[in-house]
DNA sequence: GAGAATTTGTACGTATGTATG
DNA sequence: ACATACATACGTACAAATTCT
């Protein structure tokens, strides 16, 4: 997944569709984090607000839920409105 | 007591409301222990940082005391010694 | 007194939310 | 689109103080 520095579409718009197709191709599985936002904006070489906005758009697609402090995830079919781990201590 | 981990108020905020509760009420009279940091976060799943956040907005706010590897206390009104509970040996 | 267990103190790392320039 | 700062939240690790065995 490449991002053009010179865009056709905008750069969050871009990042939203590799992101969208690794979800639907199901190399993102439901219950699998994506990428951190400085992962994302690190392997992409864009800005975080850049990768929010493209976050965003997917979680208004329903397609990705966002956790404030753990991450943004794929949903399982049904999900609760609960966290997606808490297998931790 | 249950915390909305889709806060609308932060975790810590909530947290620290309940505890406020439980002693304005009395149920946690002066010279009793809070639970301990490790007690708060297992009953509550939270992280301990923020069961520290809700202790010391409480500490802050004069309604408990705490002592370095004893414990947090809600302390009586004229608190003339330093340990809450000395009746050993 | 020795050692283990418990509890709080501190530090660091990672991640998202929000606000501002 | 980018950069920076701060708040909230989670996790880990270790140290210090105290208590228990």
């Amino acid at each position: 997944m490449t991002i053009d520095p010179w865009p056709i579409e905008p750069l969050w718009a871009q990042l939203a569709a590799g992101l969208r197709e690794k979800i639907t191709s199901g190399e993102l599985a439901p219950g699998d984090p994506l990428p951190s936002e400085l992962t994302l904006q690190q392997e992409h070489g864009v800005s975080r607000g850049t990768v929010r906005h493209a976050v965003r758009v997917l979680r208004d697609e329903g397609l990705v839920v966002t956790f404030p402090g753990r991450g943004t995830f794929v949903p399982p079919k049904e999900h609760s409105r609960q966290r997606p781990d808490d297998s931790n201590h």
